[in-house]
DNA sequence: AGGCTTGTTGAACGAGCGTACAACAGTGCA
DNA sequence: TGCACTGTTGTACGCTCGTTCAACAAGCCT
């Protein structure tokens, strides 16, 4: 963090173009914006600063910083440094279960070939990727002390969650009531823990594996929770 | 961050206690202790702080009050900052670490019955805490910008990793040669991610499930672990 | 062309950060 | 009892932090 982070990242700055409404060309300072469009800019420059830097990286400087941008407009588009954190978590997570939601709409067959899909997104990128791991390492150790980070995981964690629980439903078929409930329950969080630890482990030591290997572990469980279900009965 | 934390956490300050020495009963403004025990006690401070604060507990002053001690003395026992979360991230490891050790050690019986101890003593206090989460997720977001942390890390997980092996060839005891090879290193990154898991899945929201139906949900995946490499051949 | 709205700038402030260091004081030894 | 060693204290320094706010200026409307 000593070394300055250099300005200037985003070419902000205008070449002198020819303008008809002044004969010396001028150069605007900035640029304005409609508020929507620079509050994204600002979040995706969070992000950036996330992965680049770390939890160090969360500084309204760097942010500004990285996206060209000066130090008091950040306090313009939001009320503090928290609430640019937050719109940035729920940004970060909202593209990951519609990316899921998309490629799970994408495969459109069968309940098992929309599990393979769902499968193949997670351990793909833009996902499968040790910065992204970083992000959401940062964003992890923001949640126990920032009521703000609890409220916007909890609203968005739910779309993961109900995507998740719709194609294990729909592999199964209202076969669930046949079956002990509490198996079912029990293979349902096994896979999420599965699926989240390849992920991660994938992450931190991307040698150890390949990402085809992971998918074929997840299908592997889905089959013996679904032969499960369906085997004792059928 | 801003109430201030409260200094004199810890009873440093002796009470008056009669002494041959001196006729006034003097109390001694602090108290000399051997660099082994104090390093020891700052480390121990410093995860408090951790479980307490997060990553914002990670300060020099914060840690100190903690430890009932002036800010001056870290930088006596530590050259700086890094050097003391490093020391205190080495020890978090190896406590872990030991701590696997000593439950699978205890349990001497078969192959299967340590594996069992390992399990439950993955899914049981003092491991199974949303603050030990908590400690971690901070560590882990350092790894990516600290070579200290990363040194640290390599140094200690092998130890987690080791430990892990040995049992899994203990239970296949020799047969390894026989089956795929792929198909078991597969099966092994397998149940670290299922491990892991759940135990990420268990801190961030214990209500789901019981720790025993994590320890079975490992048992009945080492099981079909063991069955495919013994099956086909015996 | 002039005025208005408002997005944008950048200096300034108080607070907290990690570190350095001179002074202090326990403790064991002669 | 006095001395030397060294663990310990607490102030001070330079820096970065998040936030504030008066001044500025881009872009639209009349």
């Amino acid at each position: 963090m000593k070394g300055g982070r250099g300005a200037g990242e985003s070419a902000t700055r205008r070449a002198p173009a020819a303008s008809a409404r002044s004969r010396a060309t001028r150069t605007p300072r900035f640029e304005r914006q409609l508020p929507e469009q620079r509050r994204r800019a600002l979040i995706d420059a969070t992000i950036v600063c996330l992965k680049r830097y770390g939890h160090d990286g969360l500084s309204i400087r760097t942010i500004s910083a990285a996206a060209g941008v000066s130090v008091g407009l950040i306090n313009h588009h939001f009320p503090n440094k928290d609430e640019l954190v937050a719109a940035a978590y729920r940004h970060f997570n909202s593209e990951l279960v519609e990316g899921m939601q998309a490629a799970v709409a994408r495969a459109e067959g069968s309940p098992r070939a929309r599990m393979r899909a769902f499968l193949e997104s997670s351990f793909a990128p833009p996902n499968l990727d040790a910065d992204v791991l970083a992000v959401w390492v940062v964003f992890w150790g923001l949640y126990r002390h920032s009521p703000l980070i609890q409220r916007v995981h909890h609203e968005t964690y739910q779309g993961y969650v109900r995507l998740l629980r719709a194609m294990l439903a729909d592999l199964l078929s209202g076969r669930r009531a046949r079956a002990g409930g509490i198996d079912l329950k029990l293979a349902a969080i096994g896979l999420t823990a599965l699926l989240d630890g390849l992920w991660l482990e994938w992450c931190l030591e991307p040698g150890t594996f390949r990402p085809a290997e992971a998918v074929a572990l997840c299908e592997a469980w889905v089959e013996s929770l679904v032969s499960r279900v369906a085997g004792p009965a059928d």
